[in-house]
DNA sequence: CAAATCCAATTGGTATATTAGATATTTACA
DNA sequence: TGTAAATATCTAATATACCAATTGGATTTG
């Protein structure tokens, strides 16, 4: 019972529709790291015009999904652990703060769904679902700058998540995931105990060494 | 003299000078708060053709300064101290993060960055040029963020900071103005004595009641 | 062999027409 | 008369075809 929705209100508009499509080719592997997208081909692919495609590309551009190179080529970014580690530092800081602020006033529900999300996060691991891990992580602590009230602070871990998404997807054998929810299976405890302080703690100390993980793992693979 | 150059590489792509146009008209009041933007209109006043005034557009909504609702209209994102709120408080979370990271390692052209921003804000102050000062703290705070080296924390706090340039630019009387500056020149002398500890504790001590600031000079005016 | 030139590939931009969603207005009907 | 369905009218979204600008490499030329 994945518990990833987030329910979109409208997402009817074409251009929506064809980034979704894109990011979860390059998610899921279907368009490969580094592999270029010609105009010509996305358009017999997806069926529309170049307008709503284009659209979708400057977005995920902005993104850091894809790389737009004037006149020269598009093309998905190739996996750069450089990227990986800034991004999961950014939001990092974030959740630590997020969880310093909110940890001790988390309604019940909000409670429920750190539990429900830890937990989904290890079947992900026991059934090998990679492709299920980082969404689980990523919705794990949004539940916590979603406690702050704080919109803008939710989107901007949203956008940098993606990052995370990309690298967690489409590897096999990530040596640091028992860890990773092993991590988020404490945190998830010392958020139900109130504790704020080795709450933030742990968080801080959670996406250090992940940094270094992810570095050691995917070293001189590019 | 000014510092706030970060050089572009490349700006030829008109859809990025559009961008720049209609985010410096929002930003020096040329086109106001809430106001509708029409497609004809934009196309006549740009003199360019839709297709990179819609990029622009769409990558200003991205960035929260647009509003675009399908099928009904374009419009400037009204003034919201919820979001100049929220933007700040995200900001300064990572601003105090940098600062404890990297205080005490900084070079000696990185702290004369950050004297020299220091001194433009004043210098803004003295002058009462609100649309100066904005940029002014946006840059000096900036400097914590690229010692870090972390790049997309580097984007992620331009992205945010329209949100702070908005508020600031077009506004007369804003009555937090010289405490603002008087904390940037503290945290400044905190830098240049290598006290990461201190600097921390002061740039929070700053947005913490920044924000109560902005929603107290801003309440009821919309 | 080096420099200049040409040519193919690719995205950026132009121009205009069509589609479709949202809103207000009118019309038909109870 | 009141209400709901049909319609007119905005607006932005998408489609289509074409041209321009830039790049990189192949080709020519001195």
């Amino acid at each position: 019972m994945p518990r990833t929705g987030r329910a979109p209100i409208r997402r009817r508009l074409l251009r929506d529709e064809i980034y979704d499509t894109i990011l979860n080719a390059i998610l899921d592997g279907t368009l490969e790291a580094g592999e270029q997208l010609h105009d010509e081909e996305l358009l017999t692919w997806l069926g529309t015009s170049r307008t709503p495609i284009r659209e979708a590309l400057n977005r995920l551009a902005e993104n850091g999904i894809v790389e737009l190179v004037p006149h020269k080529y598009t093309r998905v970014v190739p996996l750069d652990f450089r990227n990986i580690n800034e991004a999961i530092f950014t939001t990092g800081v974030l959740h630590e703060h997020a969880a310093r602020k909110t940890v001790g006033n988390l309604s019940a529900d909000q409670l429920a769904e750190l539990q429900g999300f830890a937990e989904d996060a290890r079947a992900c691991l026991k059934s090998d679902d990679l492709a299920g891990l980082g969404p689980a992580i990523r919705d794990f602590f949004l539940v916590f700058e979603q406690a702050t009230g704080n919109r803008i602070m939710v989107e901007t871990v949203e956008g940098l998540s993606l990052q995370l998404l990309r690298f967690l997807t489409p590897r096999e054998g990530l040596t640091g995931a028992p860890e990773i929810v092993e991590q988020l299976e404490a945190i998830n405890a010392a958020a139900h105990t109130g504790d704020a302080a080795a709450t933030g703690d742990l968080i801080y100390a959670m996406y250090e060494p992940t940094r270094r993980n992810f570095i050691e793992t995917f070293r001189g693979q590019d």
